[in-house]
DNA sequence: ACCTAAATGCAATTGTGTTGCAAATATAAT
DNA sequence: ATTATATTTGCAACACAATTGCATTTAGGT
């Protein structure tokens, strides 16, 4: 796994320090799930808060991980595609937020509908959260 | 405008207060706009910041106003449909963050498309913020 | 006019987002 | 392999929103 987590900083302009290996391996052990800040400081072990702010931001800088909207307050983030880069950074999916278990899901398979706007309005971005209770919970 | 103020708080069962008539005709005269916590600080003369946050979560808890997603970290609020209340409480429309002026509105008149869900998943709500810029904003 | 439950104002705490700076370190150059 | 440099890290510190507790004030019903 180190070998593709390398790949990964090496390949979005990032050095490669012990610290981004930590943080990214823990995305990649949840993937396609968006993690707030909180959320992987329970994961590290002891760490610097600061420096793990600095990390998600670079991480998103460079097209590493987006930024998910999953209408709660805390921002999260997930793995963008391998696509991704700091230049081309597409990142047009639903978020699903499971108020059972409180995971935030991508949704890849789901796409964003057309919207018909009102005269002279520009759309640019539309962000997309969807809440309700995920498969894993959904038991019935 | 008072006695229509008086009217609302009266009949989500809220006391009439000064400072209630005074956020509450903040959002009138805004309408279809959510504003946030701060936006409404601006135009309160001197205020209580916490009776703010107070007076904000219970027009929301009564159905006064709603809480719009748009996108940015702070959350926003607007004004209900007049049939909200405390039990039924519909809040069913996109919102849109004009990223020239900053504002943030409620388009009602866009319909929430349905969205096909993965198998088990349940939906209970749907949250959907647009980015871009607005008609006034838009003058080409 | 009075009583009571609700609303207000203030102090204080928590948590997230953010910047500055000195020490440590990954990478590039030699 | 060694060194130089620019980045990264860790710590202190700050800004601000969200939140709770409590004493005081006040709205609404009697």
């Amino acid at each position: 796994m180190l070998h593709k987590l390398n790949n990964i900083l090496e390949s979005h302009g990032l050095r490669k320090t012990g610290f981004r290996q930590d943080v990214l391996r823990i995305f990649m052990r949840s993937p396609r799930i968006a993690l707030s800040q909180a959320q992987i400081e329970e994961t590290l072990g002891k760490h610097d808060r600061i420096t793990l702010y600095r990390t998600l931001k670079s991480f998103e800088e460079k097209g590493v991980i987006h930024k998910a909207m999953d209408g709660t307050d805390a921002s999260k983030y997930a793995l963008c595609d391998e696509a991704c880069d700091m230049h081309s950074h597409t990142d047009d999916h639903p978020h699903f937020l499971c108020e059972s278990c409180g995971l935030t899901y991508c949704l890849d398979e789901l796409k964003i509908p057309e919207f018909n706007l009102p005269a002279k309005y520009k759309l640019t971005e539309v962000q997309l959260a969807l809440h309700g209770i995920c498969d894993v919970c959904n038991k019935s």
